[in-house]
DNA sequence: CATGGTAAG
DNA sequence: CTTATCATG
């Protein structure tokens, strides 16, 4: 949590007084490892970058080890997935949460490393209100096989749950690696994707119904930055495809619009102001202002 | 082959001839891996020591790689291991060999990446003479496992092998990571090591034989060094094992006393003046004098 | 083209 | 502590 900033406004009363705005930071990124991110000096990038709220995705580690590097100072939430090495979703918040929980749906996905959910308290108006934050980690899927039924049962089972958070809450908010483009503008090279796992028809249909009226989700940057290609916050190490900026929109602030009303500053840190690119994909960071 | 020694010697008839004498500089390197040995520079290596036979083991490779990166000029034969990415030993040679085997023993051994034998044609003072080469890989072993079971097993094998060779060529050498140390002399910490695997005595046993009067193979570089401790070519990567020399004489140079006593200048190239070092082990190159 | 776990050394 | 493979992304 950021020192307030101070501003006047008008009281209820019709009198003028003085109070604490408070501002949260909130940053997504897909380390792809927290270990060889740190190596390639995700530290730095976290030292100069102010962050309140930390959600993480592919942490890849052991608890113990995420603990370690990311040092003192932070409360952590951290769903390992059951095998090792593979997945993991994590919430590193500098205030405690007043709540959490570690998955979604049934049985199947208990282990997952795949979505965790913290409750912050945040000021508002009329007092406190519950902000609910998700760090979520959507399977890459691959057509025809196993892992694309993984991710459609998956997503079927965040749809149930992004309804419910809908349902109960003005402030929520679901970041996270959600591995598809939601539309033409979502990536660089689409054409040449429309069959591929990230951008099928029937994934982005999902998405269609996240943000459209029935379930009523925003998509946070892309109503930041307006209609234009990108900006794009994945790229295959292969080739020059970071070079070239061959990327996809694929990670995501998806908040309720009372909360998306607030956001600002919404930014990918594509790392040019860094020493080295610390994943394959870059960290999205927005600001909240309550 | 290096160009001819032209020397003077006496002929069989009592008069003064010249005759071209032939050096072969022959070299066993277990390269650990020979993609990452390339890395680290093994190819500038190759191309300073002017070797003419070099034997290699834990090739640790396909062998269309090991053909890419050797380049032309050589002829290789390579006996890869069923395991990918397991053992492979290998004899390159500037000049071609005259016959090629490629394994010992019954099926168990049949296609382990642990033996090749080539035979070449050197010059004798009756004309020519065969020349067997083998490049082995003994089994690292371990106590109290199978792997040590399948070493002993490899070392019955290999004593009748060499036993065979000995009994039937006047030149035969046998080079290669043989796993076991023989003496204290070959072991900086032997103390340390008795019950260690590359040190036991029932492994040191089979050495006293090959070297002994029954089977008759001579330590080339042993007897060309002598009692005195290492010089040893192998090092832990872990700690500072190789900047203290705290190693292991376990890369061997086996000759037949005939061949032996051809031998000169034995020398283990501990890197010292190469850029790195490319393997946990180094080389080691003797010149054989025909 | 990179990640980590694994077996092997 | 390093190797290569493997499944995964």
């Amino acid at each position: 949590m950021q020192t307030g900033i101070v501003e006047e406004f008008g009281t209820a009363e019709g009198g003028v007084g003085t109070a604490v705005r408070h501002q949260l930071r909130i940053a997504t990124v897909n380390v792809n490892g927290i270990r060889a991110a740190y190596k390639r000096g995700m530290d730095s990038w976290l030292a100069d970058r102010g962050v309140d709220i930390l959600c993480l995705q592919e942490v890849r580690a052991p608890d113990a080890i995420v603990r370690k590097l990311l040092g003192d100072g932070w409360h952590i939430l951290h769903a390992e997935a059951e095998a090792k090495g593979r997945a993991g979703v994590a919430i590193a918040s500098r205030t405690a949460p007043v709540a959490t929980r570690d998955h979604i749906g049934d049985e199947y996905f208990l282990t997952s490393g795949r979505w965790v959910e913290a409750d912050f308290e945040v000021p508002d108006a009329e007092g406190t209100k519950t902000l609910t934050v998700v760090s979520a980690y959507v399977h890459s899927g691959e057509v025809d096989t196993p892992k694309q039924e993984d991710k459609y049962r998956f997503l079927d089972v965040m749809t149930g749950r992004l309804t419910d958070l809908r349902a109960t809450r003005d402030y929520a908010l679901v970041v996270g690696d959600l591995n598809v483009g939601h539309t033409e503008l979502d990536i660089k090279n689409w054409k040449g994707n429309v069959k591929r796992a990230g951008f099928l028809p029937e994934e982005r249909a999902y998405f269609d119904r996240f943000f459209g009226d029935g379930i009523g989700w925003k998509d946070v940057h892309r109503g930041l930055a307006g209609e234009v290609p990108g900006p794009y916050t994945w790229w295959s190490w292969r080739g020059q495809a970071f070079d070239n900026d061959s990327g996809w929109r694929i990670d995501y602030h998806m908040a309720t619009p009372e909360l998306a009303a607030l956001a600002g500053n919404a930014v990918v840190d594509r790392a040019a102001s860094y020493d080295a690119r610390f994943s394959d994909h870059a960290p999205v960071v927005v600001d909240y202002q309550f």
